[in-house]
DNA sequence: AATTAGCACTCTGAGAAGACGAGTGCTAAT
DNA sequence: ATTAGCACTCGTCTTCTCAGAGTGCTAATT
């Protein structure tokens, strides 16, 4: 593709995604100095019609760049754009000085991308069946209660109230808990099911019924974690291509099947970001949108992505520069948690 | 209101929650056997109109109840359907065998509510600075880190992440919170932040920038924590009355002001079931829409309000036999939480 | 060979006109 | 007090026309 073709889908691109109207020939020479009559562009456009970068809505309206345009613009054409310094400062102060659980960083990081962004984002934490435990605390409340620590390998620290019988002390409770910590050190936590069979002796035995319940919870805990955190859904209405009420429903629709998220991210490449354009896109619901994704890490492991939605003509350059530095900051925190 | 006028309002709004059209005398008369023809309907109909009660689209149309008309109907007219032996039982499986936080019951709670109804759903956590803390623990994890854990006297119990200093050993930790666990015993949460220049003194004294960042975060804990559940607000593109954009996107926008929500409930009745019509709210993002709210406790004391947010021509019957029954069992889950 | 001007052609979207139908309000009869 | 009859109103749906934007093609120009 020659450079003259190449500055015509970019620019198409840009200006479709600024304005979300059909691009015409006319307007393209007008607005930006081509240097080139309105037919010569006319005759581009034909071509890069051809070899499938745009299309045409009805023959007598602009163009409009298909996947394969966006595709092309993405991978070739795209210059990054540099963060404000402000912007920068903003989402570091996000994540500064908290100590928090992974669940209010989900919370955080959607907020904050949505916000940023003006687009539906997700923050989702995939399930960590394969995360090791590292340590399990019981801490006793009142009679009946107490709370349940977990720390896994991953460096994530859950807790959750659990009920316990109340015939148990405090102190035998800590101890049980102790013993059974070490006896469950490093095991993964699709295997504590079975291991937990040959830790249960001695004290333990006597309570076994509620030791076997607190494994099951246990399990929940460390693996059933909220998965997906949600925040400006609301966005999509700001972009005429979704002022139809049907095609929004099902875009709003996509965001409570996690069935359809969970296949959205499956597959993907551990790390880094990644684009995926209209009919690239394996669930149907979001056929005419375009996701952006960044993993997240912590410690050295990718723990979940972030995820940003959009109508095609998304401003990718900016949502990329944007992933890149919330994934990386968002990182970083999660590091001590 | 004679018996007949009454007769024809009920019929009425509850024709026009069903259908969502403007209902004339002839649908009224052939639909519901009344025994007299559309012109007497149609006096009635005039009569309550110039009371206030129905109102006129336009000339040629049907009627459509007022405010005042929804009002009348819920006060004096509605009739609380009982609801299916298997949907009580659905809703008390939701809580069953669960001891969680507040949050997750703050979440299953509007999900299972928002199923159910087929409204969007909100759950309310009000702040609570007047509670007081009980207990309080430090459990180490990681040097540099420990899970903080408290419980409330309304016996919530509510745990968070947070970093020490790396120097503190873990047993420290543990006797140090012990000790300021008693110290704060029955400080109620709005006051913690003075108290504790009284309590920290010898050991304690060693780390007071920490204890001080400490109480910072504990307030936080206990009194900021997260507000607001919702879910499905995707229920409102059902109704053909929001499928006009605009409308649907102020109501949309509404879920996510907190202070709206928060002018909503304060001044409530503390207890009990609650209607608001239309002009009712306070808010003028949702003068269009109805709402329900039920009080919720844990203990004796409510802590919060379920909120079904709905088109004005809402199944009142229904929503408020559902929320009595959820409000009722989600109290009695969180009373042993 | 590449570019451009000119022009006929296509298609959409807005607006006007008209038919239709649901529902009313009034009058007069029961 | 109730009801039948009927003229009238008004919103909606359909059809039609028309302007405008944009194209594709051809022939002229560089």
């Amino acid at each position: 593709m020659d450079g003259r073709k190449q500055r015509v889908l970019e620019l198409l691109v840009e200006d479709y995604v600024n304005t979300g109207e059909p691009v015409g020939s006319r307007t393209l020479s007008r607005k930006y100095q081509l240097g080139v009559s309105p037919a010569t562009i006319r005759n581009e456009m034909a071509d890069l019609e051809v070899e499938g970068y745009l299309e045409h809505p009805h023959t007598s309206s602009g163009r409009v760049p298909s996947d394969k345009g966006y595709r092309y613009y993405v991978d070739q054409l795209l210059e990054r754009p540099g963060l404000d310094r402000s912007l920068i400062q903003w989402i570091q102060d996000s994540y500064r000085a908290r100590v928090r659980e992974l669940t209010w960083f989900m919370h955080q990081t959607a907020k904050l991308v949505s916000d940023i962004t003006a687009y539906p984002t997700l923050v989702i934490a995939p399930r960590v069946s394969d995360a090791r435990l590292m340590e399990l605390s019981l801490v006793p409340m009142r009679p009946g209660l107490a709370v349940l620590v977990l720390r896994m390998d991953s460096g994530l620290i859950e807790s959750q109230t659990i009920a316990v019988p109340t015939e148990l002390l405090g102190s035998d409770l800590a101890a049980m808990a102790a013993e059974l910590s070490r006896g469950l050190h490093g095991v993964a936590v699709r295997d504590l099911e079975n291991a937990i069979w040959r830790r249960l002796k001695g004290d333990l035995m006597r309570h076994r019924q509620f030791w076997e319940e607190m494994v099951q919870r246990l399990i929940e805990v460390a693996d059933d974690e909220e998965r997906v955190a949600v925040s400006g859904t609301r966005n999509m209405l700001n972009y005429p291509e979704f002022r139809d009420v049907d095609r929004l429903a099902r875009v709003l629709g996509f965001f409570e099947k996690e069935a359809e998220i969970d296949r959205l991210v499956s597959g993907r490449s551990p790390v880094g970001i990644e684009v995926m354009i209209g009919a690239e896109l394996p669930s149907l619901d979001i056929q005419d949108c375009s996701v952006v994704t960044a993993a997240y890490r912590v410690g050295r492991k990718v723990v979940g992505r972030v995820l940003v939605l959009g109508p095609r003509r998304m401003h990718y350059g900016r949502v990329i520069a944007v992933l890149e530095t919330v994934s990386e900051e968002l990182s970083r925190a999660l590091e001590w948690a």
